[in-house]
DNA sequence: AATAAGTCTATAAATTTTGTAGGTTTTGTA
DNA sequence: TACAAAACCTACAAAATTTATAGACTTATT
């Protein structure tokens, strides 16, 4: 599942992607709109700035906007960030590979062929769709 | 990603599978073979029991055995058991549904429509492959 | 009777996720 | 130029979840 993070993300994303017009929004506005803890909105913002998704100006009128093309925004990446690993398995994973412990060798394992399945077909939707279908969904 | 609990789960299965023929099984030969804690193991091993994939015999020569034939013990059921939702967001899952608390609505959720999507391809793989597939790779 | 195994319930330890605190820096504006 | 508003940053705390352990109980075999 999802964490939170990933999912307030989006909200956050989807919001300033809607609200682009605007110039900067504040975190306050979006963490009322969504119920989320003004402060943890806010770390959560400043990733998705060092990202490369979001702009701020600090100081009065500041706030945070889109600067990448919503287009741009594969929803992969926004879980990757911060979520982690989109695989099943860590042998599996292609942007945080990492052996199973108690794996002889993958080679033959069962189950590592079936997540690389799993783990394409999940890619294949997750990389395709950007922010742009989630906006223009809503 | 899989909890430890499922990924122990797939090994013992994967392994009861492949000595099918010898009878009961202990708890301690498996959990020596993949290193995992045997008390831990125990607890996933019961579950199992109690989900109808084990038959187990008490005392002397006792252990564990599969009572279900591999095709029909497919990936999906074993994730569900341990692991809960196989979905990424709860508004979507087929057996552990839950609203999120976020979404005003979520016949307007975009992400929720993505979602669906996802879960359905790894159902479609999830629930086609079964203990059988795992064992026929190895 | 003794021993070997699974059964059961509860609890503890470790890890991860979620949330908070509080000071720092930048910027607009009075 | 001083003030206030807002993002920035680091560290920590609380909560939740996952992983692991303890120990008494039951059942079967010899």
């Amino acid at each position: 599942m999802l964490s939170k993070k990933t999912k307030y993300a989006f909200h956050a994303l989807t919001y300033l992607g809607k609200h682009r017009d605007q110039g900067a929004i504040l975190i306050q506005e979006i963490s009322e709109k969504y119920g989320i803890s003004h402060k943890f909105l806010e770390n959560i913002l400043l990733e998705l700035k060092k990202a490369g998704f979001l702009g701020s100006k600090k100081g009065k009128g500041g706030g945070y906007y889109l600067i990448k093309d919503p287009t741009e925004i594969p929803l992969s990446r926004v879980i990757r960030l911060l979520d982690g690993p989109i695989a099943l398995l860590p042998c599996v994973s292609l942007n945080y590979y990492e052996p199973c412990e108690e794996c002889e060798n993958q080679e033959q394992c069962g189950l590592n062929k079936v997540m690389i399945r799993v783990r394409d077909e999940t890619l294949k939707i997750l990389e395709m769709k950007t922010l742009q279908d989630i906006l223009e969904e809503e």
